[in-house]
DNA sequence: CCCCAAAAAGACTATTTATATCTTTTTAGG
DNA sequence: CCTAAAAAGATATAAATAGTCTTTTTGGGG
């Protein structure tokens, strides 16, 4: 359970590819889906979505394609999965306090507030500066 | 995202329902169903997981029902969703160590076994006992 | 031995979500 | 005005989710 769909996965790779390059450096689409391997009309389907919230910058026509659309130190990884992927819910009882007609009574609502605001921490400390280093910041695995 | 599927809440309410019952009291599925609102039909596909791994106990015939398998205190909650839901997986790249081809220089993937392991973490300290109290363990929310 | 109660097992269906692809339109440069 | 490139929208397919229905097995009681 929980798991990242594609969409979230490629959206990943190709906002971290755009950090590993040089901040002025416009990157096609093309290019983007064909170094992360993924499919490029999907990309491109992703990447609009960054771009109406501007995680990235586009620019159309001759020489167009993308930019960061901030400093890739300023970008937490929840944002790029939260943009694709939408909020974090481990369960549809934490989306809104009153929603949820158990929560009175019922001891795992808690629960999942707690797992929310842990996953939401982890991927809130990490920024794309760091993903796109090319020394591991972490031991794998 | 992450969202628990209705399988994994359904299943939650059920053997929660169960933990707050005397020990020895059998159940009968129809009326644990109408007592956490879930269709009949839904429950006992998903206790029947629950029996064939222990965690419930199952009676066939007239006087049949279900008890805990264990006592409540014993079981975690993170054993109930796995039991119904499978492991717990923010991405396909943390399945087993060598699955992904990406983890060689991908950085995301340690973050990702993080937050693996910040919810198992969360979910594995909580048991039955405990949810199944009147008492709110919690502030709410 | 027969009947009834209850869970187990398996087949089936409908709806939704995920995973794309294709076509057309807009924007910008040369 | 021609071409490059992204934006927008429509469509297609496959898989997962959320169930239902039917038949079988098991057990108790008369």
């Amino acid at each position: 359970m929980m798991e990242l769909t594609r969409k979230g996965e490629y959206a990943i790779r190709g906002i971290v590819y755009l950090a590993g390059k040089p901040i002025d450096k416009v990157c096609l689409l093309s290019d983007i889906a064909a170094a992360v391997d993924v499919p490029p009309t999907f990309l491109a389907k992703i990447f609009q979505q960054f771009s109406k919230i501007g995680l990235v910058k586009s620019f159309r026509g001759t020489g167009g394609g993308f930019l960061l659309g901030r400093a890739a130190e300023n970008i937490t990884l929840l944002e790029v999965v939260e943009a694709v992927e939408g909020p974090i819910i481990p369960n549809r009882c934490v989306v809104t306090p009153s929603d949820c007609e158990r929560s009175d009574f019922c001891n795992v609502h808690p629960v999942w507030k707690r797992v929310q605001g842990e996953v939401r921490s982890v991927l809130e400390g990490v920024n794309l500066k760091e993903l796109a280093s090319k020394e591991r910041s972490d031991i794998n695995n």
